[in-house]
RNA sequence: GCCCGAGUGGCGAAAUUGGUAUACGCGCGAGACUUAAAAUUUCGUGGUCGUAAGACCGUGUGGGUUCGAUUCCCACCUCGGGCACCA
């Protein structure tokens, strides 16, 4: 017997498998396929860590169990190689870019050949190959022929280190994305494209395809659409407006103020009319200057100044309010300028206390028989309004607050409460109801908190239902002087005092609880949905439905909004695709002729980039003079380059016909093969990658050039591999374990089978070099095993054995599709274990075993499949299928419990009828202690599976 | 602050239309083989009490629903990820 050395085999297979080609995607476009795809890597030069292959090996998986279900099979790679980390490499060593991309990728090539990784190697595509990025350029020009990418002068996310130009979502907490530094404002002419026109579909179509969950919805909130309202505030004696954006039309009535952003054209244009124009002037440069993150801090005190002298009007009820410059108001969404509603707006509610603006209250909160109130209105029976209030009464000495306990009812407690009379007002008739209620009658203080909660509800004495309108009235008493009170009072309810962090667990109805918080100051703005009040002639209506009706009223319009921003495109850096245009003095920006495409980069002396912020192309003069293509005057080259999202954009598409000189790729080649029917990833490329490829696939749907109008059917994602103290992997910190190590040691096989082991794919797992032997014995056991079966020869395998391979057939078959690799090779080493055990296994049992460990395994597989004498590779054999009659047991457990606690066990036939189960669990010696002497209440009985006796 | 995910032995983790909690693996302990070690292999391995049979407790915490809850509901705590003045 010779012994399992995976230096003998692995190299061997490996250079057999790539002779046949055996994972070569086949040329004819014929028969059932499948396309999986993982993310290209940019090739570094630290080379792959055990992180790397994570999604490569997983992926492999389910393309080499494709093959073998009779897909054909595309699963290809390339590398994604323009980027900062060898720009910045050529700057300090002066080596040529691609050079160093050259060595990189070579790197990496061979390390993920030598872990068995089925890639279709003949596709491999490269983004800083000319051949490559003729075509990025190509579809850019696309682009920019529909005016979808433009040049404007921008105020950019400016990385002072990287000196480049960066997109929002290249932004972390106002950082450059990359190398940590704070970011900076710049203003700068930049190629723009326009992904925001296509943010209703990028939204919209995610209802099509099949994305993971949280991948969704992080790209539903990066796209932030958000549907209201457009309304115009007029400003008085002037013909100018200010438009603002709401989705919370209903609130109108309470807007008190407007706020434009310090960088809305408008604030220029009132000039004139501002008294404090020094201030604001003062204010806006301040706002200007500061950074990303101390302006958006999210506790940052809210700061603003008023336009003196300019009002404007609410449009709903003529009233005049004030103008004031915030810089809480963002001029890059909505219109720039808000209608400020501080009773339901918690940024509006902290300005207008801060600057003592008027706040006005215009919802009400509704409570309808919710949690914590009466019964719910009866139907049928008439509905009687009244306006009642609360009184929250304060002991003149003590921190504490009087309520009412009721007698009658269980339970019941509330505020002191009552009507409020005819030309009443609340304040007086809570005094009144709390002397009579209470007896108190030295108010020290007592105003209303200008809260008022309606609630409807079904009174039981008076058998009707009622609307209660509730004000909320504070009382502070003065001291303890008390009137007798009536006799009849006393039976209803007993006055108790509270103590005021008792106070909310105390009061049970949810309208109270609202109104003591509000006082609590623990609800600044409510900002709930409710009922419309002190708005007119939409008083009483919901807050929901009444929306679009009062927009109309107030001559406005509904309209969608969207977070999402344009991409900014150009990047001032050397490695990228250069952005093939021209701007000439006469014609203004033209395309390169698509021709002389590719616009190969230049030659250059330095990589360095510029202070002034242009790329190192601009100092080559000899590549920025050329001629107009159109008018053959003089003329210059755009010197920014592309971002290095450009190339992965569309890398998926290139790998269908990937030599193609005509086209990006032919149109018989994609609609055979697009979309791809499996991506995974990483979740850290949502808002990035996966939403710019979207965008560009559907700008060439729109183009006819692609058959689908989304590239990826299925969305998926692996967890992060962290090092062994449980940090992420990198050189920086030290702790990067090396594949080739592992290989050297272990063998391919045994890190691709740990790998796969470690934990669920889509969680973050520690490495731990240690556990890897669990793996490595698994695999000699399947070793050692093959060599036995083939000396013994049998023809058949025990039946109990039969029943475990074809159960690990089923499990490794469903579990593969939902990535559940470690539960596929838990279900394989338990059919292990058995095998090991089992005096009798036959030569056809084990290859079918061999087959689906085949993907995990591939060439300890393959190995021990051709010494059993097959001619044709294992990874090409036709995937197993199990029997359903095999995997039938023939008995089980059943679980005995008394009062649900398992008090016995029996080993029956799975053909046991319910009675007879019964008879079997009341007969049973253990349970009879159990039940003497009680009565039995109930049987439960659930099939193959438990027998519970209830009984006391 | 808001949204999403998670919390189970010494460790990585299984198990959910509610039905034996801890499969599989690592580690650890004891035995076999060996001159010895490694490798291999057999048995054991949640906690407490008990000589034992066994009993009780046990899936982040506190409640609830149920004959029965890791699984469902409510509240809370902790960790991870995303968003963060988006009107």
């Amino acid at each position: 017997m010779k012994n399992y050395d995976h230096k003998k085999i692995e190299g061997k297979w490996q250079k057999e498998w790539e002779k046949k080609k055996i994972y070569n995607a086949q040329n004819k476009l014929k028969g059932k396929k499948f396309y999986g795809l993982i993310e290209f890597p940019y090739p570094s030069g630290d080379g792959l860590h055990v992180g790397h292959p994570r999604p490569y090996i997983g992926m492999d998986i389910i393309s080499r169990k494709r093959r073998m279900e009779g897909y054909n099979v595309l699963y290809p790679i390339g590398w994604d190689a323009f980027g900062l980390p060898t720009e910045n490499y050529a700057i300090k060593t002066g080596i040529a870019p691609e050079k160093v991309t050259k060595k990189n990728s070579d790197n990496f090539r061979r390390q993920i050949k030598s872990l068995a990784v089925s890639f279709d190697w003949s596709r491999e595509v490269n983004t800083t190959d000319p051949a490559y990025y003729k075509w990025t350029q190509w579809i850019f020009l696309q682009f920019f022929k529909k005016g979808l990418a433009y040049k404007t002068k921008t105020v950019i996310n400016w990385c002072p280190k990287d000196k480049i130009g960066l997109a929002n979502e290249e932004v972390i907490n106002g950082c450059c994305e990359r190398c940590g530094t704070l970011t900076e404002k710049r203003e700068k002419e930049q190629w723009m494209l326009a992904i925001t026109k296509y943010a209703d579909r990028l939204d919209k179509d995610l209802d099509t395809v099949d994305y993971l969950p949280q991948v969704k919805t992080q790209q539903r909130n990066w796209i932030g659409k958000s549907e209201g309202s457009e309304i115009e505030f007029k400003i008085t004696d002037s013909e100018l407006g200010i438009k603002v954006f709401t989705t919370r039309a209903d609130t109108i009535f309470g807007a008190t103020y407007v706020i434009l952003a310090p960088e809305h054209t408008l604030v220029e244009s009132l000039k004139s009319k501002v008294k404090n124009w020094d201030e604001v002037e003062k204010y806006i440069a301040l706002a200007k200057k500061k950074d990303e993150l101390t302006r958006t801090a999210a506790d940052k005190e809210k700061t603003g100044v008023e336009l003196k002298g300019v009002e404007a009007i609410n449009p709903a009820n003529g009233e005049k309010v004030s103008v004031w410059v915030a810089d809480y108001a963002l001029v890059n969404y909505g219109t720039g300028a808000v209608m400020a509603v501080p009773a339901h707006d918690e940024r509006d509610f902290a300005f207008a206390t801060k600057y003592k603006l008027p706040i006005k209250q215009v919802i009400a909160p509704m409570f309808e028989s919710g949690e914590g109130h009466p019964d719910k209105p009866v139907a049928g029976k008439p509905v009687i309004e009244r306006d009642v209030a609360y009184a929250i009464i304060k002991h003149w000495s003590e921190d504490k607050y009087l309520a009412l306990k009721w007698k009658q009812v269980d339970h019941w407690t509330s505020l002191v409460m009552g009507g409020i009379d005819t030309g009443e007002d609340a304040v007086s008739a809570m005094k009144r109801e709390v002397s009579e209620e209470t007896g108190f009658t030295d108010f020290k203080k007592a105003y209303d908190l200008q809260f008022e909660v309606h609630s409807k509800f079904y009174q039981h004495q008076k058998g009707e239902n009622r609307y209660a309108k509730a004000q909320t009235i504070v009382i502070e008493l003065g001291s303890g002087a008390q009137n007798n009170v009536d006799e009849e009072e006393l039976k209803k309810h007993e006055p108790l005092w509270i103590e005021k962090n008792k106070m909310e667990d105390f009061l049970v109805h949810g309208n109270h609880k609202l109104s003591w918080n509000k006082y609590l100051g623990k609800i600044g703005a409510y900002t709930e949905g409710g009922v419309l009040i002190n708005s007119g002639q939409f008083n009483g209506l919901s807050s929901q439905e009444v929306k679009k009706n009062i927009t109309e009223f107030v001559g406005g319009k509904m309209v969608t909004k969207f977070k999402l921003r344009d991409w900014v495109f150009s990047r001032q850096r050397y490695w990228g695709e250069p952005i093939p245009l021209v701007n000439c003095e006469k014609c203004g920006w033209v395309p390169v002729p698509e021709k002389e495409l590719p616009l190969k980069l230049p030659k250059v002396k330095s990589y360095q980039p510029t202070d002034t912020g242009e790329s190192p192309l601009s100092a080559i003069t000899s590549w920025v003079n050329t001629k107009c293509p159109k008018c053959k005057g003089k003329a210059k080259r755009e010197t920014d380059t592309m971002p290095n999202w450009a190339g992965s954009s569309w890398y998926y598409l290139r790998y269908t016909d990937p030599k193609n000189k005509k086209e990006f790729a032919s149109k018989k080649n994609l609609k055979y093969w697009t979309p791809v029917d499996w991506y995974n990833g990483g979740m850290e490329h949502t808002t990035l990658h996966l939403l710019y490829s979207r965008f560009w696939h559907k700008f060439l749907y729109d183009l006819k050039l692609v058959p689908t109008s989304e590239p990826y059917k299925k969305r998926t994602s692996h967890g992060l591999i962290l090092a062994e103290g449980g940090e992420k992997m990198s050189k920086s910190r030290g702790n990067v374990v090396n594949p080739d190590d592992i290989v050297k040691t272990y063998g391919a096989d045994t890190l691709r089978l740990y790998e796969m082991f470690l934990g669920p794919f889509d969680q973050a797992v520690v490495w731990s070099t240690e556990s890897m032997i669990g793996s490595r014995r698994f695999i000699e056991k399947v070793w050692r095993l093959g060599e036995k079966v083939m000396s013994a020869k049998a023809k058949t395998s025990s039946k109990e054995i039969e029943r475990l391979l074809h159960k690990a057939i089923k499990k490794v078959t469903e579990d593969i599709e939902i990535m559940g690799f470690n539960t596929a090779i838990s279900s394989m080493m338990i059919c292990v274990n058995e095998m090991e055990k089992a005096e009798s296994l036959s030569v056809k049992d084990f290859k079918l075993f061999l087959q689906i460990v085949a993907p995990f395994i591939p060439h300890v597989a393959e190995e021990l499949w051709r010494e059993m004498g097959e001619k044709k590779s294992i990874h090409l054999s036709k995937w197993p299928k199990y029997d359903p009659k095999k995997i039938v047991d023939d008995t089980f457990t059943l679980v005995i419990q008394v009062n649900s606690k398992v008090r016995a066990e029996a080993t029956v036939p799975v053909s046991l009828s319910e009675k007879e189960a019964e008879e079997i669990a009341k007969n049973h010696p253990m349970i009879q202690s159990w039940i003497a002497g009680k009565t039995i209440r109930k049987i439960i009985y659930v099939k193959n599976k438990l027998v519970n006796i209830v009984a006391a």
